[in-house]
DNA sequence: TTTTTTGTTGATTGACGAGTCAATAAACTT
DNA sequence: AAGTTTATTGACTCGTCAATCAACAAAAAA
């Protein structure tokens, strides 16, 4: 049976496994069991691809940031001018394969590794960061000096609406989300084009 | 060196030691030992007095949600007008006693909790369910009709901050947090409608 | 005084789970 | 054909931890 060439197979569906299952079970207490029977192996063939059940879980966090970032990129690539491009952000922030509930349950429970975990917390971090630059990039030309202001308040709320989402009892399209964030910027916009300054 | 009347003082102390633990850890993988130990008991006596780690769980998310709501009656009852009640909720939602690194983080993961245990969930329900009426009797003579849109964006955004100052590497004191929620209100109902007391 | 209630803990149980190991098998190399 | 590398797993080790138990101590009640 065995194929050679598995390796980067195994760890996809892996990956992907963890995503499901921490999404699922709403906990980073789920077990490499677990996580290799979804996937269709062996605990030991998991640790064998990942060594350990750390280095799975930062896997499957810089899959979500980086799935995430793709779509985020892609989408700015079709926009020009910076309203288009804010548009865009917040559109791939919930499109839906950002904002499934396994996913947004997963995010939530990243959050809480990057408590624990430096290296969970530089991702997280560095995520932060890079929104929070494609958004000033946006917000400065329409939002002058309060696009800082604007930039976190914007960041805080994407998050929240996340967290939000995580408790839901049932999920969402993600269009009522996007709704809320888009409804923050007419008003900071609206405004603050006049009293920027 | 038994007393009597120890119940409630050993409860009081594992609740805090609960809350302690968890933020301090930022996780809910503390164990009975620990929390028992902070506590300056043995875990047997814990579970004596809880009966079990999930029951004491839920004793110390109780507690911070009454301490919240307890601040929030106290400021609300000191306030009139709606613009100077909105104020007073949002203060009270970061006032040092909320916004302490460990209350934070403990927030966090009783959100965590929440996604598995029915009781918490229940309990956070409670919390956002109260938040929003209470937001929501400020905003309509402010809002009118967006009331509700505003509501939802408020509560968003307060749970956002608080993600975002789980993960902060250093505590702030809570002053640019309700900058953040202020600006916001300010963009959503109109300069000059918040700067009350 | 005896009994009961309340407080308290060290020791133990029982389950569970991460990580390791030895063994097997199929493919590639020489 | 012999040897090497890659894939794969069942069984095992070792540690941890929630929960229980048996016992002891002191205050209150009888």
């Amino acid at each position: 049976m065995p194929k050679l060439g598995m390796e980067p197979i195994r760890k996809a569906a892996l990956v992907n496994a963890t995503i499901v299952e921490i999404g699922r079970s709403g906990s980073l207490d789920v077990t490499v069991g677990q996580i290799a029977r979804r996937a269709g192996m062996s605990t030991a063939l998991a640790h064998h691809y990942f060594g350990s059940k750390e280095a799975l879980f930062l896997a499957a966090m810089r899959h979500v940031l980086s799935l995430y970032g793709a779509e985020v990129r892609g989408a700015l690539g079709a926009s020009v001018g910076p309203a288009a491009r804010l548009n865009a952000i917040l559109r791939a922030s919930f499109s839906p394969a950002n904002f499934r509930a396994d996913v947004v349950g997963a995010w939530l429970n990243f959050y809480v590794l990057a408590q624990t975990v430096p290296d969970a917390r530089r991702l997280l971090t560095i995520y932060q960061r890079r929104l929070r630059s494609n958004l000033m990039d946006c917000l400065r030309p329409l939002a002058g000096r309060r696009a800082g202001a604007v930039a976190d308040g914007l960041g805080a709320l994407i998050d929240g609406v996340y967290l939000r989402e995580a408790l839901a009892p049932k999920p969402s399209d993600g269009v009522a989300a996007v709704q809320i964030v888009l409804a923050y910027l007419a008003a900071e916009l609206g405004q603050g084009a006049v009293h920027a300054g």
